[in-house]
DNA sequence: GTCTATAGATCGATAGAC
DNA sequence: GTCTATCGATCTATAGAC
C-alpha cells in the first residue's frame, strides 16, 4: 500500500502541508540566526544542521536574504499582546493592567532573540523593522489606550494622554531587566526580578493615574 | 638593561601620540560597522576607506574582532549622564528630574548606533555587553538613585525603592520614540516627539512620586 | 526534490619590498 | 611604518546526476 507515498508533493509554500525539509530549514536557521547572527551562519552551517544539502535549502528559498526575511516576517506579524481587552470591565483596571504586563514580558522574553536580530539587521531590511514595529509595539499600544480611554471615561483614573500613557506603560517594563536580556547578560532570579518589575511598573502608572 | 629606555615607543595606543593614520582607521571602522553592522564590512572596505592599505591596519590592529573590540570599548567607557547630581540642592527635584531626562535621551540619540552594535554582537563579544552595560545604564541608575534619595530623604517626595525607581525613569525614557531610533525607522519632528517624551516621563514620574 | 561536487567571488591575514 | 601582491580559507550560489 505505498498509494499515498506521492500523495502532498506539489506546493512550494502551502498553508499546512509543508514537507518536513522546509520546516527543519526554518527551524535550524532561525536557531543559527539568533545564536550568532546573521553575518556569522553560513549555508552550509544551515544545511548541515537541518540534515538537507545547500540545494534543498536554495529550491525554496531565493537567496541567504530571503530565508532571512522570510523567517522574520513569519514571526514578526505574530500577535504580541494577546491578552483580550474589549470585554474587560473598567472596574478591573488593575488586574487588567498587570496581566497585559505579564502578556507582553514574557512576549519580550520568547521575542528577545528575534528582537535583537532585528536591531541588528534593521539597517540591511528596513521594511522588516517597520513590519516589527507595527505588528509588535504599534499595535500593544493601540490596543492597551482603547481600554485606558474606557477607564478614564468612566472616571475611574485620569491620565491626560491615553496613547503617550500607554506607550509609557510598556517602556515601563523594558527596564534593565529587559536591557540584560537584550544584552545577553546573565540575571539571577529572574522569576523574581520580572515579577517585581511587574508590580512595580503597575503601581508607578497607578499612582500617577489615579484620579 | 635599557629595558626602559625605549620609552616612547612600545606602547600599543598611546594616549595622545597616536598617527594621524590610526585615527582614519577609526574613524571609518566606526562608521562602516555602525552603518552595515561587523559582520558586513571587511577589512578591504575599511582599508579604502580610511585611505590606507589593509596591512597599516594589521600592524596596529591585530585581527578585525580587536579592531571591533577596541573600538567598542573606548566609548562603552565614556560617561552616560553628564549632569552632575551631588550638588544640586533638593527643591529642584522637577528641574533635576528633566535635565538628566535631557541628558539622557541625547547620549541614547548619540549612542544609539553604538548601542545597535553591542546588541547586534553580544552573543560574540559578552564582555562588551558587560562593559556597556556596567558604565552606562547601571552608573546612569546609580547617580539618579543617590540624588532621589535625598529627596525622599527630605520628605519633597515619596518614593519606596529609590534604585528601581531610578531604573524605571530612564526605561520611560526609553519610549517608542527609541525604539524607532534603535530600528532606525524614521520619525517626523523628532525634536518636537523628544520634548513631549521628556515632559511626559518627568509629569507621570513626578504624580507618582509626590509625598 | 534532493543529492554531490564545484564554480566563482570575497574575505581575513601575511610576505616581502621599500 | 606603509605599501603592493597574494595565499589559503570560506562563503554564496549553481550545475548536473539520480
Amino acid at each position: 500500500m505505498e498509494i499515498e507515498a506521492k500523495a502532498p508533493k506539489k506546493e512550494p509554500i502551502s498553508p499546512e502541508s509543508r514537507s518536513g525539509k522546509v520546516e527543519a530549514i526554518e527551524r535550524a536557521a532561525f536557531q543559527l540566526f539568533h545564536e550568532r547572527g546573521y553575518g556569522h551562519v553560513s549555508m552550509d552551517e544551515i544545511a548541515r544542521s537541518a540534515g538537507v544539502s545547500k540545494a534543498t535549502i536554495y529550491s525554496h528559498f531565493a537567496d541567504k536574504a530571503e530565508l532571512f526575511a522570510s523567517l522574520m516576517r513569519a514571526n514578526c506579524s505574530m500577535t504580541w499582546v494577546r491578552t483580550e481587552l474589549e470585554g474587560r470591565p473598567v472596574e478591573d483596571y488593575r488586574a487588567v493592567l498587570k496581566e497585559v504586563a505579564e502578556s507582553y514580558v514574557a512576549i519580550l522574553s520568547e521575542k528577545g532573540p528575534m528582537t535583537r536580530m532585528v536591531i541588528a539587521e534593521a539597517p540591511r531590511f528596513p521594511e522588516m523593522a517597520e513590519i516589527f514595529f507595527a505588528s509588535g509595539p504599534m499595535a500593544s499600544r493601540g490596543a492597551l489606550c482603547l481600554y485606558l480611554e474606557r477607564v478614564c471615561a468612566a472616571g475611574l483614573l485620569s491620565i491626560p494622554d491615553c496613547d503617550q500613557a500607554a506607550s509609557q506603560f510598556f517602556a515601563l517594563l523594558r527596564d534593565d531587566i529587559y536591557l540584560r536580556l537584550m544584552l545577553g547578560l546573565p540575571i539571577d532570579d529572574p522569576a523574581a526580578k520580572i515579577r517585581k518589575s511587574i508590580d512595580d511598573a503597575v503601581d508607578l502608572f497607578l499612582r500617577a493615574a489615579r484620579a
